[in-house]
This record gives C-alpha cells, structure tokens and sequence, in this order.
DNA sequence: AACCGTTCTTTGGTATCCCAATTCGGTATT
DNA sequence: AATACCGAATTGGGATACCAAAGAACGGTT
C-alpha cells in the first residue's frame, strides 16, 4: 500500500479518535516527521482528509476541522432525503441474506463489546444499507456524512437507554425493509436521523464546556 | 491564485469542453509540459479531478473519466431526493429578490445566444436554488452532480422543442417556490430530473456510434 | 513602557532529482 | 512465423532542494 494511502488513514484515525483536537494546528514538516517520510505523500493525504472535511485551510495553514453544531443541523437536513431514498431502494433491491449479513453486525453488539465497535457498527449500518440501495453515489455520501459526524459520534454519552433507542431504531428500519414496507422504512429512517441529531445536539451542548476546556474548538450556535 | 488552481481550472475546462476526450489517457509528464510547471502542482490538480470524478485512475495511469450511462441514471436517482430536498427548503427560506435574479438569469437565455451561455445556466439555475436552501451540503452535492453530467449535457442535441421543455419546467419550479407551493414544486423538481435523465439519454443513445468514432469512451449498458 | 520597524525563522508552494515498477521492442530461439 | 525472454525507456511515487511570503522575536526610538 502506498505510503499516502497509510498517512491518509493514520491521521484520519487521529483525527476522528480526537488524539488530534479539533481547531488544532497541523504543519506539513511536523506531519513529515510524525510519520518519517517526506512532504510529497503528506501533502496527498492532507488533500484527501480536506475533501473529506476533517482537515481545512486556514488562511495558508492547515487545522483539524473544528466540530460545528451547525454543521452536525446541516448535515442531518442532508442526510435525511439520502437515507430514505437508500432505504426505499433497498426495499426494491435488496436480498434477504444481505439483510441476515446487517441483522447479524447489529445482533454482535451486546453490552460487553468495546464502545469501538458500537460506533464501527452504527456507521456502517447506514453504509451497508445504502450498499444495498445498488447506488454509488448514495453509498459515497452516506459514508461522507457519517466521516463527518463521526467525532460527535465518538463525543456523544452512550447512557444505556439512547443506545437502545438507537438500536431498535436501526431494527425497526430493517425489520420494514424486510417485509418490503418501503413508506414505513422511510419514515423510520427519518426518524432515526432527527432522532440522532437531536441526541447528539444535546450531548455536545451539554457537554461543550467541558469540551472547550480540554482544548477542542466547538462552534456553531445554539 | 496558486498554479494547482490554475491547473486545476484549465484541465476541468478542457475536459468538460472535450477537449480532452472521455477515456483519454493523461501522464503527469505531458501535463507538467502543457502547463510549463513542475508536476507537483499538476498531482494536486489531479487529485482533486480525480475527487470530481473528471479523471480516474487505470491501474497506476491517469485517465479522463469515461462517460458512463450508467453513472447517469445513478446520478439522476441520486440527484431527484436532493433537487426534491433543495426546492422545498428554498420555499422556506428564500427571499423574493433572490428569485428574481434567479429568473433574470433564465430569462437572459434568448434563442440567439451561444450555447455555452445555455450550458452555465441550465447548471447555475440549479446550484442557485440549492444556495436558496441555505444548507452548504445540498449546494455542494448538487455542483457536484451537475459536474458530473456535465459533458453529457454539452453532447446533447438541443432541439428547439427540448429546450422550450427544460426551461419551461425551470420556470414552473421557480413559480412554484415563489408562490411557497413547497408540494407542486417538489414534484415538479422531481419530475424535472427524470426529464433530463431521459433527454439525455436518448440523445448519447442515438449519437453512441458517432461518439466512439470520435474516440471518446462511452461505457454502460442499454 | 508602548510602539514601530527590522530581521530572522518558519511555513507552504514549487522545482528537480532519484527510484522501482511496468511497458514496449527487439532479438534470439524453437 | 510464433513466442519467450531480456533490456531500454517511460511512468508514477517519493525525497530533497529552493523560494517567497507570512509571522515571531528583538531592538531601538519616543
């Protein structure tokens, strides 16, 4: 594997597990060093991080992209029509092992497992539905969107009942997709996203100073 | 502005003006040569095209994307929810002097003027109705779509009676978000996109022969 | 002590150089 | 004549060298 392709992943993996702080500055000769190679493959991958949007310009500078309540809105009124569209699809498209395959991630997420793979799996849970909506581009943006939000994700407190929230969400929507009730995935699906902005809204707002406090730039009103 | 931009900018002109054919091979040698710069710049414009989806990677080579029917009808089933999503967020939030510049633009397009002129406002209408939604993501994915098709488009015969038809649907959409009828003016989004979907299809359909004679790589089925 | 200007450092942008891998020709062998 | 094999040339990936501009540090002036 290239070694832009594995700066590129390194540092996002920094970047999303907050051991670099959001508004942090990064210089191209300290990432050079960080990962022992030369500027050429940095710069790729701090290009790649940028289309992402975990990594911008700040005047000539780079900065880890600060979380952005506004943002975490805008995405969520993004978001909404793609998720229902992906799970419309999937009702027309999609086979019952793909959906034994989803049923399955869920289903390995009990109380004990690693908050990691809680998160792994509420990703790619979107992801993997909008795999099976057999449209790349919704594939693309579902898996951009979720990147985006994945900090506020990370950030969020899991207390023991939004998680089930969660999840029965998630089990409802397949459940629908299943049976091939497309309007009642969709609005599901709808659902669910307002329901993850709300949750995450609230847990950021409630915990923003804290956050300030360790260094992470917050922005965005409310 | 910094040579990647400008390099940038002049290769996603001469792509989308065909300038460079579809399939057509690029080495960063020859770019490096075109432009009188070194290839670091000329890396970076190509990974940002490569982002676009103007210029793919074949193997370890660099080619300009194919045209792709099958990416078009993905596209336009990508594009339909955000359009749908765009219109009736801009029914809310949009200000009457924004749509009257929005419909200056349209009624600027007169029989006698060239057809790049046609070509920019058969996008901009769009991107600027997104703008109107006031969320920054619908914007982008909507350039991004309309990129996209943007070679097609240019490939498309107009007829006269098409044409009438594109611009008379703008114009209802407009009238629909002017008068705050959020329901008629999704539907007509709606309706607008699988409209151009079909006109573009039939039209690389039919000149599919003459398109290959020109070298250009036409790929997908039907 | 505050402010301005100069200088020196740091940074990103660009050019160039080197290398490994792949491709393409040509040649020799069957 | 077809094919297998070897070498030269080309290509993209990476490293390094150089530059100009932005910024910080410092010193002198008021």
């Amino acid at each position: 594997m290239s070694q832009m392709l594995l700066i590129h992943d390194q540092l996002r993996e920094m970047i999303l597990s907050l051991d670099l702080g959001p508004g942090e500055r990064l210089t191209e000769r300290w990432l050079e060093g960080r990962f022992q190679s030369s500027r050429t493959p940095v710069r790729a991958a701090l290009a790649r991080l940028e289309g992402e949007g975990l990594v911008q310009r700040d005047g000539r500078n780079w900065t880890v992209a600060p979380i952005d309540l506004g943002e975490i809105e805008a995405l969520a009124e993004f978001r909404e029509p793609l998720e229902v569209t992906a799970v419309r699809l999937a009702c027309a498209r999609a086979a019952p092992p793909d959906l034994d395959a989803i049923e399955e991630m869920l289903n390995a997420c009990r109380p004990e497992v690693p908050r990691e793979e809680w998160h792994k799996v509420g990703t790619d849970f979107h992801v993997e539905i909008a795999r099976l909506s057999g449209n790349k581009f919704l594939v693309t943006a579902i898996e951009a969107v979720m990147i985006r939000l994945s900090r506020a994700r990370w950030l969020e407190v899991w207390t023991e009942s939004s998680r089930e929230q969660a999840w029965s969400e998630h089990r409802r929507i397949l459940g629908y997709i299943r049976s091939g009730q497309s309007e009642e995935a969709a609005r599901e699906a709808s659902a669910h996203v307002r329901d993850t902005r709300d949750r995450l809204l609230r847990s950021l707002n409630a915990d923003r100073r804290g956050l300030r406090a360790r260094g992470f730039a917050i922005v965005g009103a409310r």
